[in-house]
RNA sequence: GCCCUGGUGGUGAAAUUGGUAGACACGCAGGACUUAAAAUCCUGUUUGCAGCAAUGCAAGUAUCGGUUCAAGUCCGAUCCGGGGCACCA
């Protein structure tokens, strides 16, 4: 009997199926653990190798549980909302239903024959109207919701309304300036106000509170994509997703406030298991910083100007003063003779695109022509403009110090503008210096002071004074939570003079309506607004954004059949947070940290009992392409060989690796390809033609996708699975490349032939194993469970091939030895292991077998000798490395051959146990 | 520019708290079985030197220096790659 993967995996993948083996209960006597893939948007390109990386990574630990006695929730599902499909339907006419469906069936089939253990009666499609219902009523809790700066929790407006009819705003002012119905921007009213005002005002103020909340403001415009882009979504100035220019527009929008999270969301870092790498993706992107608002007088003019700072004490080095140019001040505050040069400067600010902002930093600005006054010492500094300082941030103005901050000094530099020395030495006089720990000097009351200490000290006195106070800032801004497009989740809204309105409960879910074409609506509008139905019903013609579906999605998985509620509250007390959450580091300030603030909310709101979604966070790197080209000699059909390429003047065109070996083309293929190349003549070396190549990320464009269909075809899935995992470690990145394959695959055809031989069939003894054996087999247990849970897959497999290779030379086919092994080997290569489990005897699936027990007791003899110097004599240290009590320990060491051989008319000199894992002994 | 990572044979990579490098696999070379091929198995494979040989000696984890009985691992400086952020005051 030989191993025939493809009938076994296909006999398994079945069998498994029928018997339901991965359904999973809501309940049951184990302990609960939760391991999540990030779900897949499923693009019509279908699945290339280096996406089963991650679930291959999750598929391992689950099943790894499952064996340790967990009840294990291990779910797939789609986030099926988004761009590309709603592009894929303009360019070609398809429905994004159909080509969704379509899409999810490819993957479903190709995830299928990798033999995952997901449970898919709990599969979630977010753009299933059973779904996006929920997600609807998620956001009609955020939408009824306003933060309690005083509890610091999200609560319902309800309490808001009691608080504004029984004291007003005061106690609760507007949370933010960011993006307002200008009507009521910042109001200050009664209780008596309060119940005065007519009901549009009421609700015009109401949504300056609420966490969901429409506004105007600056917004990533991309006219390409005809809709609106959150910041993460922007790169470099161009969208994301097809690199089209991105422009700031004001529009009306929907708005999370997510910004009120902000404290939240970098305390919580610190409650959870993610990689250092992730957590300062995710604080810089916050960018907290602490520092001072400060109100300067303007000389002749009835205005100041409040700046932010985080160097309050650096206050008798402000040489200048830099507006945003922006601000609302400049008008006000220019002198006449400076009006032209002003407006010149505002006409080339807004001439430039932000692209060209950012691409490049000149040095430019304008002279107002007004001073302000330092408030310590009365002394008339000149307020300039300039690009440079940014409107959205702070309070988009700024007290230059040219001796400690580099910007301030080039611009002071570049424009002639003197500088004051406030450190002493620690200033070179031709480059800032931003340190903290220089001591201050020609600062007034503050010479002689570290700077550092100087900080609190200003902040008091400007308390005191009245003209500042202490002040922490965000670079983070609330998260713009709609599109202008047509396939996403409908806002269950209705807008009725001007008022947005929450649908009752009852019309939920607001079903997308069918139409015939994806066109933007007028002004800036989805494609919603072109239908009559939609329009004359009032509602909101936005869809929402494709991180909607994903921000609460593993919540679903928990009760995915629901229709009464998101989640049953009995449910997420069950299986609380994703203990495992695998998935790549794009993700990283986008759908993280939204599903992060979501769960915050739902959790003061009391509808979950958690306010973290994922214990521990798996990054998994990316298999890059490794991508071949061949190159055309300029204006001809003909390629000339990579090793020859130097002689001619080429243009490198990609070509496909599936017709590539290695490096050499296969020039028939070549000329079959595409009908370009099919003359195309070659110019040889060695009578071959040699590619070059370049690592690069897996793209259909770039031709360098392997579809795993292949690879499973013709080694089983199986040996897909070990080799992934083989490559390295799971978060690192790599190029895919097969070379290695054959020895994975080599492996399990022996392991194969320690259970059957062709001649003499079932090779299995029931005889009792040797200590030699269980020698091998605890050390791979061992092995197998330390890598397993600190998911070293690599060493892993590396271990059973260890495993196998030792117990062929013992020739071992003892049942002692092998049927542990075959549990053991169950999370990475279950079919075979479900095989041979069953041709052992059993008849109930392997993952309900115990994990194999780990004794020591068979280890002890691994001891080492080093010489040691103690107290300057030299002396033998041996070391063994074994896992067991201490008491277990010190009784093995006595027995241990090495050991005794020491003791031998001498007595142990020391004993001592070191780390609880390795054990010293000096003689 | 700032922050985070990493640098080990011909190749992918091991070495878990410092324990005496290169596990495992690929590739390559030689051999066995076979009429032959496939499959399978065995031997060798960091470098240099010595030896018919088993083997021995020396050097070696980007570079230089340090701590230690012992350093790929810890510390300091430099060089090179990968990722993130980037006028955030």
């Amino acid at each position: 009997m030989e191993y025939n993967f493809r009938e076994l995996e296909k006999k398994w993948q079945q069998q498994w199926k029928e018997d339901g083996v991965y359904k999973v209960p809501n309940q049951s006597g184990k302990p609960k653990f939760y391991v999540l893939d990030m779900f897949p948007y499923p693009s019509g390109a279908g699945l290339h190798v280096g996406h089963p990386l991650g679930y291959i990574a999750s598929d391992i630990f689950a099943r790894y549980k499952r064996l340790k006695g967990f009840n294990v929730l291990h779910p797939m599902g789609y986030d099926a909302f988004g761009l590309p499909a709603e592009q894929y339907a303009i360019e070609h006419g398809v429905h994004p239903a159909v080509s969704t469906a379509k899409n999810i069936a490819t993957f479903r089939d190709q995830l299928d024959k990798i033999g995952f253990c997901y449970d898919w009666s709990r599969e979630v499609n977010t753009s299933d109207p059973a779904y996006y219902k929920w997600t609807q009523w998620i956001f009609l809790q955020l939408f009824n919701s306003w933060y309690n700066r005083r509890s610091n929790r999200t609560e319902p407006i309800e309490g808001l309304v009691a608080l504004f009819e029984k004291e007003g705003n005061a106690a609760h002012p507007v949370p933010n300036a960011q993006y307002l119905i200008p009507a009521h921007a910042g109001q200050v009213f009664s209780a008596a106000d309060w119940s005065a005002f007519p009901e549009s005002t009421k609700q015009g103020i109401l949504m300056e509170y609420r966490v969901a909340y429409c506004g105007y403001g600056e917004v990533n415009w991309c006219e390409a994509l005809g809709t609106v882009l959150a910041n993460d979504e922007v790169v470099n100035g161009v969208s994301e997703r097809g690199g089209y220019p991105v422009v700031k527009k004001k529009l009306r929008q929907w708005y999370l406030r997510i910004t009120e999270y902000a404290d939240r969301l970098l305390q919580g870092l610190e409650t959870v298991d993610f990689s250092e790498a992730m957590k300062e993706m995710q604080s810089n992107w916050i960018g907290k910083s602490t520092g001072a608002e400060i109100r300067f007088e303007v000389r002749d003019a009835s205005s100041s100007i409040v700046v932010y700072t985080t160097r309050p004490d650096t206050i008798f080095g402000v040489d200048f003063m830099v507006l945003a140019p922006e601000h609302e001040l400049v008008a006000k505050i220019t002198t006449a003779d400076q009006k032209e040069a002003v407006n010149e400067y505002i006409g080339y600010v807004k001439s430039r695109s932000e692209r060209e902002r950012m691409a490049e930093k000149k040095i430019s600005g304008a002279f107002t022509g007004a001073y302000a006054l330092n408030p310590f010492n009365g002394k008339p500094i000149p307020v300039w403009i300039s690009e440079y300082v940014l409107a959205g941030y702070g309070t988009g103005a700024i007290m230059a110090v040219p001796s400690g901050d580099e910007r301030d000094h080039k611009f002071a530099s570049h424009f002639n503008l003197p500088i004051t020395n406030i450190l002493g030495d620690a200033y070179n006089g031709s480059e800032a210096n931003p340190t903290k720990d220089a001591v201050l000097s020609n600062s007034g009351f503050l010479d002689g002071m570290v700077m550092r200490d100087a900080i609190d000290v200003v902040i008091g006195k400007l308390e005191e004074m009245g003209i500042g106070k202490r002040k922490v800032n965000y670079k983070m801004r609330d998260a713009a939570f709609s599109r202008q497009r047509y396939w996403g989740e409908p806002f269950p809204v209705k807008w009725v003079n001007g008022v947005a309105y929450a649908l009752p409960e009852s019309e939920l879910p607001l079903q997308l309506p069918y139409v015939e074409s994806y066109r933007p609506g007028p002004e800036g509008e989805g494609p919603l607004a072109n239908i009559p139905e939609w329009t004359a019903r009032e509602l909101e013609t936005n869809t929402m954004p494709g991180y909607a579906g994903s921000s609460w999605y593993f919540l679903r998985y928990m009760d995915p059949r629901n229709e009464t509620t998101f989640c049953d509250r009995q449910w997420s007390d069950y299986w609380q947070q994703v203990d495992l959450y695998v998935g790549g580091t794009e993700h990283a300030v986008g759908h993280l940290l939204y599903s992060r603030m979501w769960t915050k909310a739902l959790y003061d709101l009391g509808l979950i009992s958690f306010d973290e979604p994922f214990k521990k966070l798996l990054n998994q790197g990316m298999i890059q392409g490794s991508s071949r080209f061949v190159y055309r000699v300029r204006g001809t059909n003909q390629y000339v060989s990579a090793g020859l390429k130097e002689g001619y003047e080429t243009d490198a065109i990609h070509v496909d690796v599936n017709i590539v070996d290695g490096f050499e083309l296969d020039m028939e293929a070549f000329k079959t390809w595409k009908p370009d190349f099919a003359d195309a003549s070659f110019i040889l070396e060695e009578g071959r033609y040699l590619c070059g190549a370049e690592v690069e990320k897996m793209s259909k464009s770039k031709f360098n996708t392997v579809n795993p269909d292949h690879i499973v075809d013709r080694y089983g899935a199986d040996t897909f699975r070990m080799y992934e995992m083989f490559l390295g470690p799971v978060e690192m990145s790599k190029p895919w490349d097969t070379k290695g394959i054959e020895g994975v695959h080599r492996f399990l055809k022996k392991l194969w032939r320690l259970f059957f031989d062709e001649q003499k069939g079932k090779l299995v003894k029931d005889e009792a194993a040797k200590p030699e054996e269980l020698k091998v087999l605890h050390r791979t247990i061992k092995k197998i469970e330390e890598d397993t849970e600190r998911f070293s897959y690599n060493t892993a497999v590396s271990a059973f091939m260890v495993c196998v290779n030792e117990l062929t030379d013992l020739k071992t086919h003892k049942r002692d030895v092998l049927e542990p092994l075959v549990i053991l080997l169950a999370p990475y290569a279950p079919h075979i292991a479900e095989e041979l489990w069953h041709q052992l005897g059993h008849t109930t699936t392997v993952l309900d077998a115990p994990f194999p027990a780990f004794d020591p007791q068979y280890l002890v003899e691994t001891a080492k000798e080093y010489p040691v110097s103690i107290n300057g004599k030299l002396r033998t240290q041996i070391l063994i490395d074994l896992s067991a009590s201490p008491e277990q320990v010190q009784a093995l060491v006595m027995e241990n051959a090495v050991v005794q051989k020491w003791m031998e008319g001498k007595p142990l000199k020391k004993f001592i146990f070191v780390k609880g894992k390795m054990v010293n002994v000096v003689v």
